[in-house]
RNA sequence: GGAUCGGUAGUUCAGUUGGUUAGAAUGCCGCCCUGUCACGGCGGAGGUCGCGGGUUCGAGUCCCGUCCGGUCCGCCA
C-alpha cells in the first residue's frame, strides 16, 4: 500500500496516528539539522518534518522539487500553526521515507502564481496541470458536466453516442477530414456537431437525447475557440420553442446552483433578435449593465418593428444642419456613458483613435459632453445649437454628467462599432463583473443571411431550422433569386424569421438551437433556397429526407458550448485553461508537436501518395 | 487572408538618443542555519539579445525579410 491518507485530509484529530502519505515535493525548507518538506497531491499539501537522524539520510540522498516521495510518520500538532492551509494545524514527523522517483528541475515553478508564460506552460502541460489554478478549473469543468448530466437524466434525457467518422457536408464550417484506407480516394469527415444524427434519433423515437460530445471545426481560432471543442448537445420530440426555453433555462439554473451555489430565481429575460440589434447593436448583448444605444438614423428595411420613427427623428434632431457626415450616413447611433462628461481632450482623442482602428473601422467619433451645470459641449458645436444638442441628449436618455458618443456610417459596420464601444466603455467603468451572471434568451433570428461573395442565401443557424409558421408562405411563394446583391435586405427572404434561439450569458453565446423542419417538402424547399438542386440534396442529405418520410415527429433542440460555459463560470475569457490539453492559436498541440508529417509508408497505404513517386 | 503587440539568463521581465564588461527578480548550485511555511544569510554558475540580411566607426536598440507566440478582424451553418 502506497498511502493510508491523502495530503489534504490530516487534522488535529489525527494526532498520534502513524500514517503514510505519497506525493510530490512542493518545497524544501532546511534548517541545519531539521528539514521541512511540503508534500503535494491532488487533495492538498501536508508539511513533513525530517528530524535530526533522517536529516542525515537526506544529506546522503537529497530531495528536489517534484520528487515523488512516500513517507511514513507520526501526526503531530504543530507548535507554529499555519492558518493558510487546511492541514496547517498538524505536520507529519517522518520515521521512514522512500524516494519513489526523482525529477529534473521543472522549467517553471509549480505554484498558483507560476513564473511560467503560456507558451512554456503548454509545452509542459503535464506539469502545468499539477498547479492548483489549473486543477481548480478542471474540477469546475467536471462539476458542470456532472450537474448537466444529473439534470438531463432526471428529465428523462438519454445519452446516446453518435459516430465521429461521418460524411463531409460543406455547409457552414470547414470539415476536418480523415482518409479511408479501405476506400481509396475517399474521406470521412469529423462532425461539426451531431446535428443530423440527433434528428434521426428523434425519428427513431428516442424523444429526449443528450450527449456531452466533441465537435470539430477547421476554422481559425480565438481565445474562446478551439478546433475540437465540447458541446452539451440536446434534442427533444413533441416540443415547441417555449418547452425548450423552459427546459434549458432550468438546466443552466441547475448548473448555477450546483457549481456556484447561485440561486438564479429571476425570470430569464427574453428579447427578439431585432430588439437586441436595436438596443445593443449585437445579437449576444451583455445585460449586466444597461447602456442601451440610441438610434438617431437607420435604414428602414433593417428594423421593420421600429420603422414608424424612421426619418422623423433624424429630421427633427440632426437634419438641416448641413453636416455632410451625418446627412450622408446610413446609420447614426449614440450611447450615453454615465459620469464621463469630464473626459479630457486626451481621453476623447483616445476613444476616437480606438474607433478608427481597422478592427472597428469608423471614420471618426462625435461626442457631446452633458455638463453637470446643464450646459453642453460637443465636437459638433459647429453644426448644432445648444438646443439641438439638448434635444439629442434627451433622446439618448443622457443625464447631466454623461458623455454621449456618436458614430455614423454604413449600417452593419456602424452597429458593430457602437456595440464594441459599449463593451469597451463598460469595461472601463468596471461594469462587467465576472461574478455577476445575467442570462438572456435571444429569439426570432433571421432564417437566412446573404453571402455576398457566394451570391446566395445561407442558413443563419443551420439548414434544418424551421421558419416561423406564419412565414412558411413567404418562403414558398418567393423566388430566392436576387437582382441586386447590395439590396438583399429588401428581399422577402430577409424578413423571414426562424424558430431559433440563443442563450446568452454575460455577452457570450453559450447555447443555440432551433425547432427543426420535420417535413420532407419544407426541408427540400429550404435546401433549394440555399441553392441546392435535387441531385445535390439527395447526395448530401438523402438519408435525412428519406427519414422524414417515415413518420418524423416535430422536434427541436439546443447545443451548449461546454468549454465556454465553464470558462465564464470560472471567470475567464479564455477557454484554454478549462481544457486539459488545449491547442494554441495556430491549431497546434505544442506538447505533442502536432499536427506533424506522417511516414511515406502511411501515405502510400492511404493512397494519398502513389508508390511511383 | 488581414491588422496589431511581443520574442533578451532555466523562467518572468527591464534595458534611456545607436556607444565601455547586457541588468533585476525568481529558479538552479555550494556553504551556514532547530520552527519554517513567499524562511533567512553569504557566495557562485548561468546570455548565439528568435533567425537571416542591411544601415553605421559601432546595433539588444534603426531598416528589410523570415520564423514563432498572444490578441483581434475576416471566418466560425
Amino acid at each position: 500500500m502506497y498511502r493510508t491518507h491523502t495530503c489534504g485530509e490530516l487534522r488535529s484529530i489525527h494526532s498520534g496516528q502513524t500514517i503514510t502519505l505519497a506525493g510530490w515535493v512542493q518545497t524544501i525548507r532546511k534548517f541545519g539539522s531539521i528539514t521541512f518538506v511540503d508534500m503535494r497531491d491532488r487533495y492538498g499539501i501536508t508539511q513533513l518534518l525530517f528530524g535530526e537522524e533522517l536529516n542525515q539520510v537526506l544529506e546522503a540522498s537529497p530531495l528536489g522539487r517534484e520528487y515523488v516521495l512516500q513517507a511514513t510518520g507520526l501526526v503531530e500538532e504543530r507548535t507554529n500553526k499555519n492558518s493558510n492551509i487546511p492541514t496547517g494545524d498538524v505536520e507529519l514527523k517522518i520515521t521512514s521515507f522512500k524516494i519513489l522517483n526523482k525529477s529534473i528541475t521543472p522549467p517553471f515553478t509549480i505554484q498558483d502564481d507560476t513564473d511560467g508564460g503560456d507558451d512554456i506552460r503548454m509545452k509542459y502541460r503535464f506539469l502545468d496541470l499539477r498547479r492548483n489554478a489549473v486543477k481548480k478549473n478542471l474540477e469546475l469543468r467536471y462539476a458542470v458536466n456532472r450537474s448537466a448530466r444529473n439534470y438531463l437524466h432526471e428529465n428523462k434525457f438519454m445519452d446516446i453516442e453518435t459516430p465521429f467518422l461521418i460524411k463531409s457536408t460543406p455547409e457552414g464550417a470547414r470539415d476536418f477530414v480523415v482518409p479511408s484506407r479501405m476506400n481509396p480516394g475517399q474521406f470521412y469527415a469529423l462532425p461539426q456537431s451531431p446535428q443530423t444524427f440527433k434528428q434521426l434519433l428523434m425519428v427513431s423515437g428516442y424523444d429526449r437525447y443528450y450527449q456531452v460530445v466533441k465537435c470539430f471545426r477547421d476554422e481559425d481560432l480565438r481565445a474562446d475557440r478551439q478546433p475540437e471543442f465540447t458541446q452539451i448537445d440536446c434534442e427533444m420530440c413533441f416540443v415547441e420553442q417555449e418547452d425548450i426555453l423552459n427546459m434549458f433555462e432550468g438546466l443552466v439554473k441547475c448548473i448555477f446552483k450546483d457549481v456556484k451555489n447561485i440561486d438564479y430565481t429571476d425570470t430569464v429575460q427574453r428579447i427578439t433578435w431585432e430588439e437586441a440589434m436595436w438596443n445593443y447593436g449585437n445579437d449576444k448583448p451583455d445585460i449586466r449593465f444597461e447602456l442601451k444605444i440610441c438610434n438617431l438614423k437607420f435604414p428602414a428595411h433593417a428594423f421593420p418593428a421600429y420603422n414608424e420613427s424612421n426619418g422623423k427623428l433624424f429630421n427633427s434632431l440632426l437634419g438641416g444642419a448641413d453636416f455632410k457626415v451625418f446627412d450622408e450616413a446610413e446609420t447614426i447611433v449614440a450611447i450615453a456613458i454615465p459620469g464621463c462628461s469630464e473626459y479630457s481632450r486626451k481621453q476623447t482623442d483616445e476613444l476616437t483613435e480606438w474607433v478608427k482602428r481597422p478592427q472597428i473601422g469608423m471614420k471618426g467619433l462625435a461626442f457631446i459632453k452633458c455638463n453637470t451645470d446643464g450646459s453642453f459641449k460637443s465636437s459638433i458645436d459647429k453644426f448644432y445649437s445648444e438646443e439641438k444638442l439638448k434635444a439629442i441628449a434627451t433622446t439618448a436618455n443622457a443625464k447631466p454628467g454623461d458623455l454621449i458618443l456618436i458614430v455614423s456610417g454604413a449600417e452593419e459596420r456602424t452597429r458593430k462599432a457602437i456595440s464594441d464601444l459599449r463593451m469597451y466603455m463598460a469595461d472601463k467603468l468596471g461594469l462587467r463583473k465576472s461574478d455577476d451572471f445575467r442570462l438572456l434568451w435571444v429569439l426570432d433570428f433571421p432564417l437566412f443571411e446573404y453571402d455576398e461573395e457566394g451570391n446566395r442565401w445561407v442558413a443563419r443557424h443551420h439548414p434544418f431550422t424551421s421558419p416561423k409558421p406564419l412565414q412558411i408562405e413567404t418562403m414558398i411563394n418567393n423566388n430566392p433569386a436576387i437582382e441586386n446583391a447590395a439590396d438583399y435586405l429588401k428581399h422577402p427572404y430577409a424578413t423571414i424569421k426562424a424558430n431559433a434561439y440563443d442563450m446568452v450569458l454575460n455577452g457570450n453565446e453559450i447555447g443555440g438551437g432551433s425547432i427543426r423542419i420535420f417535413q420532407r417538402e419544407l426541408q427540400e424547399k429550404m435546401f433549394a433556397a440555399l441553392g441546392m438542386d435535387a441531385t445535390e440534396q439527395q447526395h448530401k442529405f438523402g438519408f435525412l429526407l428519406g427519414a422524414f418520410e417515415y413518420g418524423a415527429p416535430p422536434h427541436g433542440g439546443i447545443a451548449f458550448g461546454f468549454d465556454r460555459l465553464c470558462a465564464i463560470l470560472g471567470g475567464s475569457e479564455s477557454i484554454r485553461d478549462f481544457i486539459a490539453f488545449p491547442k494554441n492559436n495556430s491549431g497546434r498541440d505544442v506538447m505533442l508537436d502536432a499536427p506533424a508529417t506522417i511516414d511515406e509508408k502511411q501515405l502510400i497505404e492511404l493512397q494519398i501518395k502513389s508508390t511511383a513517386d
